[in-house]
RNA sequence: GGGCCGGUAGCUCAGUUGGUUAGAGCACACCCUUGAUAAGGGUGGGGUCGAUAGUUCGAGUCUAUCUCGGCCCA
C-alpha cells in the first residue's frame, strides 16, 4: 500500500513522557557520570559565575518555597555555564539557633526528660545530629528537583572550619572596636532568671496598676505648652523611674486642657489626643474641664519635658518623639519610653542616641543606676512610685486593670522586659552604615525595587544585636577583665579559639577549661568567661568568608545572592552588615529577589485554608520538569500563583513541547546529526527554510537578552510560542508534504532534514537550564556521549538574520491567514474538509503581485492547487477564492490532481508506474 | 497599626515618554483531519485593565482615596 511508499516518523521518544519514573533514573545517571566534576573539570580557567547559596534551615520538609527557590538557582546556574562560564553552584545549610533546640526540648518533654539534667555539650550533640538528619533528607529532595551541584561537599554553618571562622569573623569587629558591650530588654523571669524566648511565653489575664502621670513642659516651641503637663497613661508604673523619653504620633491630634475640678491638678492644663479625650475624662472622673488649644502631632517637635521626680534628683530632660507605635487604642496618645523595659522604647531612644542601661538585676531588684530605688524588687515598687507621683503632684489617677500580659510558660509567673547586657555592633562607630549604603549603590538589583528595599531597611536599623543566651550556636569568645570589666581584646586569643574550634569545634567552650582558651599570656582566674552565643543571622551573614574566601573553586564576591523577597531583611542584610563591617565592600556583586509562592488566588498556603501544594505532590504527579516549566514561566518579582488549574496548564505546554521534539526525532528517524551552523549552504536552502534560519536567530537573540535581564517568563514564553507558532501550526504542518512524500534523496527533503537537525539542536540547549530532565532523555536517545548539561548555548551566524526576507514573508503569512479564513468558509459549507481539497486563487494588487507571483501558495497554504492573479484595484489586500479542487486524489501525497500526479508519476492506482 | 510591593481575558504573561477598535499563547466552543494520532490543523467567542473621583482634547498608563492580596516591621 502507500504507506511504504512514504517516509512516516519513526521515533523511540515516547509521547506520554512518564516523568515521575523516568526522572530518578536521569538523576543516577547524573550521578554515576559524576556531572558535577566533569562540569567543573571542562570549565577550567574559565570566567567563574558563583551563585552563593543562601542557607536553608536545617529542619523540616522543603515546601513550595524551598523548591522555587531552589530551581531558580538551578536555572540561573545552568544559563550561566551553558553561556561559557565556570558556573559553580555549592549548596549549604543553616544549622544553629532556637528552632532546633526546641525540636529536642519537645522530644525531651515527650519522653519526660528536663532539659537542665542535661549536660549542654550532651543537648548540643542531639542539636548536631537533628542537622545533619535534615540536611540528608533535604540533599535528596533537592537533588530530585534536578539540581546541579556540588551535593558531596556542601557546606554548613555547624562545621567545625565554619564554626572556627565565625569566631574569627567576630574577632574583628571585637578589634575594630565596633563590638561593643551594651543593654537591650528581653522578656525576663525574675523567677527562673533568665530571658525567656518569645515561643515560651504564655499570655494570660492579669491585674495591674494603671497610672496617669504627668510629665511638666520645660522646653518647647509652642507657648502654651510650656505651663502645661504632658500625661502619660501606663500599666506599669514601676518602669516611670527609668523613663527617658515620651513618645507621640505626629498624624495625630493633640489637645490642652485646663482642667477645673478640684484636687492637685485644679487650673492647671494637661496635653493628651484629642481622640482620647473623653475615655481620659471618664477614667480619671474629670468633671470640668475647658480646651484651650488644638495642637498638630507634629507641632510636638523638639519638645522637652522634665521627669516628675526632677525634684527628687531625676534631673534630666525627658524628649517628646514621634513614632508610629503611638496609637489612640487606649491611654493619652503619649506613651511613656523606658529604653530598659520595652522593645519599643528601646528602639525609638536607641535612634535618638539613649541607650538602654542596667536599671534592674538578675532578681528584679533595681540596681545603682537607678536613684532612690536601689534594691527594691520592682514587684513591689509601684505604691512607691504611685506615693512619690502622689507627693510630686504628677499623679492625675490611679486605678487597676485586668488584661492579657505575658507569663512564663514553667513557672507561670507574671514577666517583665529587663535590658540585659548583649553584645552589639554598632552602625556608626566605624562607618558601617554608610559602608552598607555604598556597597548597595554598586550592587544591582534584580527587580530593580529590590534595591530601595534593602536600603530603607539599611538607613533605619539599629545597632545589630549578636549576642543570644542559648546554647545551640558559636560561643562568643569574649573574655571580661574581673577588675574592671574591660573587654579582652587580643588576636593572639581569637586565633587559638578559632584553632581549638577548627580541630574540635566549638563544644569544648561549655566544657574546657578557660585557660585552654586564653592560652599562656593570661591567667583565667583575672578573667569571666562568656557563656552567650553569636546570633543565627552573624553566622549565616559570614558564609561569605568560610565558603566564598576559603574555597578555591569559588571567588569573592559571590556573583549572585538569590533569595526570596524576605532576605532583605535577612541573609541578604545580615551578609551586606558582616561583610562590610570586615571587608567594606558587600560579598555579591548581584542580587536577584523572588517573591512568595501563593494559592491560585493569590492567598498565602496555610493549612486551615487547606490550599497547600507540597513540592513531592508535583512530583509524584507530574514531574520536576512541569514544576521547573511553572518556575520559569512565572513572574518571579512578584508573588507566585500555584494550584492544579496552574499546573495542568504548564503541563499541557510541556506535551506541546515534546510532541515538538518528537516531530523532529520522528522525521530524523532519532539520527541526529551535528550540523555546522557556518558551513551551511545557506543560498541552496529554500526561502521558507531561510526564514526558520531567520528566525532562529531572531528568537535566539531574544533568547539572550532575556536571559541577560534574568527575564525567565519572557524567554520561556517566547520559546513555548515558536514551537506552537512557527513550528507546529506552521512550518511543520507545511514540511510534511516534503518529509513523508518527497523522494528520499530529494535536495528538498535533504534541506528539510538539515533544518530539523539544526532545530532540535537549538531546542535543546534553549530548552536544557529549564526542562533538564526531558532534554537530557533526548540526549540520551540520540546517542550522545556527553550529558546536555555539559553543551554551550548554540552560536547563530549573522548571515541567517534576513530582514528583507522577514518582510517578505509576514506578507505571506498575512495572505495564508485570508486564505485560511476562506477555507474555513467552505468548511463550514460543507462544502471541503482538509485543505488539500482546496484550490485557491489569489488576487493581489500590483506590488503585492510582483513580489509573490513566483510563490507556491499551494504548498504554503497546504492547498492541492494555487493561482496567482493580479487584480486590477491596486489597493486590495488579496482577494481568495476557494473552490473543491477537482480531479483525483494521488494515494500518495493526497493532493487533488486533474490528470497525474507527476511527484509521484501516479495513475491513480495507488502503483508507482 | 506602619513601611514597601502588587491587582490587565478562565490561566500564564505583553502593553514604549498618556494617543486608533487593549495584545499573545494556553484553556474553552465549533469544524476538519486520522500519514506528529491519548497527536495535528482551522475558525471563533471571551476584557467596564481591582473600585471611585480627579488632571487632560484624550488615562490600562499620571494624581488622590478606597478595596483586595503579599512581604517586612510593630
Amino acid at each position: 500500500m502507500s504507506k511504504e511508499q512514504i517516509n512516516l516518523p519513526k521515533t523511540a521518544f515516547s509521547m506520554k513522557a512518564n516523568l515521575p519514573v523516568k526522572e530518578p533514573d536521569l538523576i543516577k545517571y547524573w550521578t554515576k557520570i559524576n556531572l558535577y566534576g566533569q562540569l567543573r573539570e571542562k570549565s577550567k580557567g574559565k570566567e567563574k559565575f558563583v551563585l552563593h547559596d543562601g542557607p536553608p534551615y536545617a529542619n523540616g520538609n522543603i515546601h513550595m518555597g524551598t523548591a522555587l527557590n531552589k530551581i531558580l538557582k538551578d536555572i540561573v546556574t545552568k544559563f550561566h555555564q551553558m553561556n561559557g562560564q565556570d558556573s559553580v553552584y555549592v549548596p549549604g545549610w543553616d544549622c544553629h539557633g532556637l528552632p532546633i533546640e526546641w525540636k529536642i526540648e519537645e522530644q525531651y518533654k515527650k519522653n519526660k526528660k528536663n532539659k537542665n539534667d542535661v549536660p549542654i555539650i550532651e543537648f548540643r550533640r542531639e542539636c548536631r545530629e537533628f542537622a545533619e538528619k535534615w540536611i540528608k533528607i533535604h540533599k535528596d529532595q533537592f537533588q530530585r528537583l534536578g539540581v546541579i551541584g556540588d551535593w558531596n561537599n556542601y557546606y554548613s554553618t555547624m562545621s567545625f572550619e565554619a564554626e572556627a571562622q565565625i569566631v574569627r569573623e567576630l574577632g574583628k569587629f571585637l578589634k575594630e572596636g565596633s563590638l561593643y558591650r551594651g543593654f537591650k530588654p528581653v522578656l525576663w523571669s525574675t523567677v527562673e532568671k533568665t530571658a525567656l524566648a518569645d515561643a515560651e511565653v504564655e499570655y494570660k489575664d492579669h491585674t495591674s496598676d494603671t497610672i496617669y502621670a504627668a510629665f511638666s513642659v520645660k522646653k518647647s516651641n509652642i507657648k502654651e505648652l510650656l505651663s502645661c503637663d504632658v500625661i502619660i497613661w501606663t500599666t506599669t508604673p514601676w518602669t516611670i523611674p527609668a523613663n527617658r523619653a515620651l513618645a507621640y504620633n505626629k498624624n495625630l491630634v493633640y489637645l490642652i486642657v485646663k482642667i477645673l475640678d478640684e484636687g492637685d491638678f485644679k487650673d492647671r492644663q494637661i496635653l493628651i489626643a484629642e481622640e482620647l479625650l473623653n475615655s481620659t475624662l471618664k477614667d480619671c472622673e474629670i468633671k470640668n474641664y475647658k480646651i484651650i488649644k488644638k495642637i498638630k502631632g507634629n507641632e510636638l517637635a523638639n519638645t522637652f519635658c522634665e521627669h516628675p521626680f526632677s525634684k527628687l534628683g531625676f534631673d534630666y530632660d525627658i524628649p517628646m518623639l514621634d513614632a508610629g507605635f503611638v496609637t489612640i487604642e487606649q491611654g493619652t496618645g503619649i506613651v511613656h519610653c523606658a529604653p530598659s523595659h520595652g522593645p519599643d522604647d528601646f528602639n525609638l531612644c536607641l535612634k535618638h542616641g539613649m541607650k538602654a542601661i542596667e536599671s534592674v538585676d538578675d532578681d528584679g531588684k533595681y540596681t545603682k543606676n537607678i536613684l532612690l530605688f536601689e534594691g527594691t524588687h520592682i514587684f513591689k515598687a509601684n505604691p512607691i512610685v504611685i506615693e512619690k507621683l502622689k507627693q510630686q503632684k504628677k499623679l492625675l489617677f490611679n486605678g487597676k486593670l485586668t488584661h492579657s500580659y505575658p507569663h512564663s510558660w514553667r513557672s507561670k509567673a507574671p514577666l517583665v522586659h529587663r535590658a540585659t547586657p548583649q553584645w552589639f555592633i554598632s552602625m556608626e562607630s566605624h562607618g558601617l552604615r554608610k559602608k552598607a549604603l555604598n556597597a548597595i549603590n554598586k550592587t544591582i538589583f534584580y527587580p530593580e525595587k529590590g534595591k530601595e528595599r534593602l536600603k530603607s531597611m539599611i538607613e533605619t536599623r539599629p545597632d545589630w544585636c549578636v549576642s543570644r543566651q542559648r546554647v545551640w550556636g558559636v560561643p562568643l569568645p569574649i573574655f571580661l577583665n574581673k577588675a574592671d570589666g574591660a573587654v579582652l581584646i587580643d588576636d593572639e586569643v581569637i586565633e587559638n579559639i578559632a584553632k581549638i574550634f577548627e580541630k574540635e569545634g566549638s563544644d569544648c567552650w561549655f566544657k574546657d577549661d578557660a585557660q585552654r582558651f586564653l592560652g599562656k599570656k593570661y591567667k583565667a582566674e583575672n578573667f569571666i568567661k562568656l557563656s552567650d552565643i553569636v546570633e543565627v543571622w552573624f553566622d549565616s551573614g559570614s558564609t561569605h568568608s568560610f565558603v566564598l574566601e576559603n574555597r578555591k573553586d569559588l571567588k569573592w564576591p559571590a556573583s549572585m545572592y538569590l533569595e526570596g523577597s524576605d532576605q532583605h531583611r535577612g541573609w541578604f542584610h545580615s551578609s551586606l552588615l558582616q561583610s562590610c563591617g570586615t571587608r567594606g565592600e558587600a560579598p555579591f556583586e548581584t542580587i536577584l529577589s523572588h517573591g512568595f509562592v501563593v494559592d491560585g488566588k493569590g492567598l498565602k498556603m496555610s493549612k486551615s485554608l487547606g490550599n497547600v501544594i507540597s513540592p513531592d505532590d508535583i512530583l509524584k504527579k507530574y514531574g520536576a520538569d512541569i514544576l521547573r516549566i511553572w518556575v520559569a514561566a512565572s513572574n518571579y518579582s512578584e508573588d507566585l500563583r500555584i494550584d492544579y488549574a496552574i499546573l495542568e496548564q504548564h503541563a499541557d505546554a510541556y506535551r506541546k513541547i515534546r510532541n515538538t521534539f518528537r516531530y523532529i526525532l520522528g522525521n530524523l528517524k532519532d539520527n541526529f546529526s551535528q550540523i555546522d551552523f557556518n558551513k551551511i549552504d545557506y543560498t541552496k536552502l529554500s526561502e521558507l527554510d531561510q526564514f526558520m534560519l531567520h528566525k532562529i536567530h531572531l528568537l535566539n537573540d531574544c533568547y539572550h537578552k532575556n536571559f541577560k535581564a534574568y527575564n525567565f517568563h519572557l524567554l520561556y514564553k517566547d520559546l513555548l510560542n515558536f514551537c506552537t507558532v512557527d513550528l507546529s501550526s506552521f512550518y511543520f504542518d507545511i514540511k510534511k508534504d516534503c518529509l513523508y512524500c518527497d523522494d528520499i534523496n530529494s535536495i528538498k527533503r535533504e534541506n528539510s532534514l538539515k533544518i530539523l537537525n539544526i532545530l532540535l539542536e537549538c531546542l535543546l540547549k534553549w530548552f536544557a537550564p529549564i526542562l533538564s530532565f526531558t532534554t537530557e532523555e533526548i540526549y540520551r536517545l540520540i546517542g550522545k556521549e556527553q550529558s546536555i548539561h555539559l553543551e554551550k548555548f548554540v552560536s547563530i551566524p549573522v548571515c541567517w538574520k534576513n530582514e528583507e526576507l522577514e518582510k517578505k514573508w509576514e506578507e505571506i503569512l498575512k495572505i495564508r491567514e485570508i486564505v485560511n479564513a476562506s477555507i474555513e468558509k467552505k468548511r463550514a459549507d460543507k462544502i471541503i474538509g482538509s485543505s488539500l481539497e482546496a484550490e485557491i486563487s489569489i488576487e493581489l494588487g500590483k506590488e503585492k503581485y510582483d513580489l509573490l507571483k513566483d510563490y507556491d501558495f499551494a504548498e504554503i497554504c497546504i492547498t492541492s492547487l494555487a493561482t496567482l492573479k493580479m487584480s486590477d484595484d491596486s489597493k486590495v489586500l488579496a482577494n481568495v477564492i476557494t473552490k473543491k479542487a477537482k480531479g483525483k486524489k494521488c494515494p500518495v501525497c493526497w493532493k487533488i490532481f486533474k490528470d497525474i500526479c507527476e511527484r509521484h508519476n501516479c495513475g491513480f492506482n495507488g502503483k508507482k508506474n
